[in-house]
DNA sequence: ACAAAAAGTTGACGTTCCGTCACCAATCTG
DNA sequence: CAGATTGGTGACGGAACGTCAACTTTTTGT
């Protein structure tokens, strides 16, 4: 069965099509690594689940790396308006860290159900890069969410970056952990890393004074 | 020049060179990572730094991929005597953990040393899973040590696989913030990952009451 | 000390995968 | 509707891969 996508709206034909190609390469590329993994897994490997011929794909990607960042993007993407959202409606530091983290725990879950239900061998655990130029935009959004937040309680003088840091590097490594635990629960590791983000602040508030 | 690597001790003639030609390997493979990038390399690129045929490298690795995996690997096993040592001398849970991340926080600062003097464009930026095998065992190494540091506290039912993960995800992100950095500055990344995970624990701690 | 056995290296070779490009078909433009 | 443009096609030359028969060096056994 080979891979085929049709956008929706009214535009050219050749718009239309160069849309699908671009999507049934993207798609198709998801189902071949997980079903073989990302190293196992070669160009034709990918364009044989479309219905393009081998040449076609370099109109669209460069290399299996460059799609595995495209892919890697479109999760980005779609979780960027997550954030933003998150963003819009914090009302201080606290709750925001609370539903950043919810945000990304439970986006992680849901991008990795369909992944664990179809029996594939992690999708996310792929090695390669997952910091992708998309991926520092985001980092330097919360940032720039945190300093805003920490000014407002007076705050502002603290390690904004390395703030940062930690709290993604901890969702980050809980988050493959969350992954692996059944039944998959965001909540808990939302609770979990929130406070400990927020009683760190705290300590850090302290002992700068 | 073609790296040559002689091993010390008194082995057969066989067996020496098995060693040297396995490390000039994975020196040569350090060094073309270095200069070229990753992915970039290929196998050929390698074996002609050294003074081995190309058939030799199939004796050794079966891929690139795996190549790297021993070179992380490497790196695993000299930071692991750092962590044993901090294991035996810690006191309590704070001795632990700031004794933890500064090892770490030192070992990565002076193993992106060399690279960073000799404007290698990084070498531990490379994309590529460092989730090897030997990376799990050292997590669960640190998942013992919390537990029986925490047991004494009389807060072993705390959830220690995330308080791990969470340590963790804050040594890796913050490692890579505190390497771009000048002067790099292993102190004060972990004074404050220290601060944070205590202060996280604590309130744990209180909330799990 | 010597020869047979074992281990390990070598580089040429067949194979696989890559990326390109001349050709062609489909779409768009005026 | 014709000419222009865009984009798909798959065969092809070349690059990298992994193997292996022949060879060299070391070890073992007597």
């Amino acid at each position: 069965m080979t891979v085929t996508i049709e956008p929706e709206v009214r535009m050219g034909k050749r718009a239309r099509a160069k849309e699908a190609n671009r999507r049934a390469i993207l798609e198709a590329a998801r189902i071949v690594f997980a079903r073989i993994g990302y190293e196992a897994t070669n160009i034709r490997d990918i364009i044989r689940e479309t219905d393009l011929a081998s040449g076609t794909f370099y109109n669209y990607f460069k290399s299996k790396e460059e799609v595995f960042e495209a892919l890697a993007n479109d999760s980005i993407a779609r979780f960027r308006p997550l954030l933003q959202k998150v963003r819009e409606e914090a009302k201080d530091l606290e709750s925001y860290l609370y539903a950043a983290f919810s945000a990304y725990f439970t986006f992680l879950a849901e991008e990795n159900d369909d992944a664990i239900q179809g029996g594939a061998p992690h999708m996310s655990l792929i090695g390669v890069r997952v910091d992708t130029p998309d991926m520092q935009t985001v980092s330097e959004e919360i940032a720039v969410d945190l300093k805003i937040a920490m000014d407002k309680v007076g705050l502002g003088h603290l390690d904004i970056d390395y703030i940062t840091a930690a709290a993604i590097g901890m969702a980050r490594e809980m988050g493959d952990h969350m992954l692996k635990r059944r039944p998959v629960d965001p909540k808990t590791a939302t609770e979990f890393a929130a406070k400990v983000t927020l009683a760190g602040i705290e300590e850090l508030a302290k002992s700068s004074d």
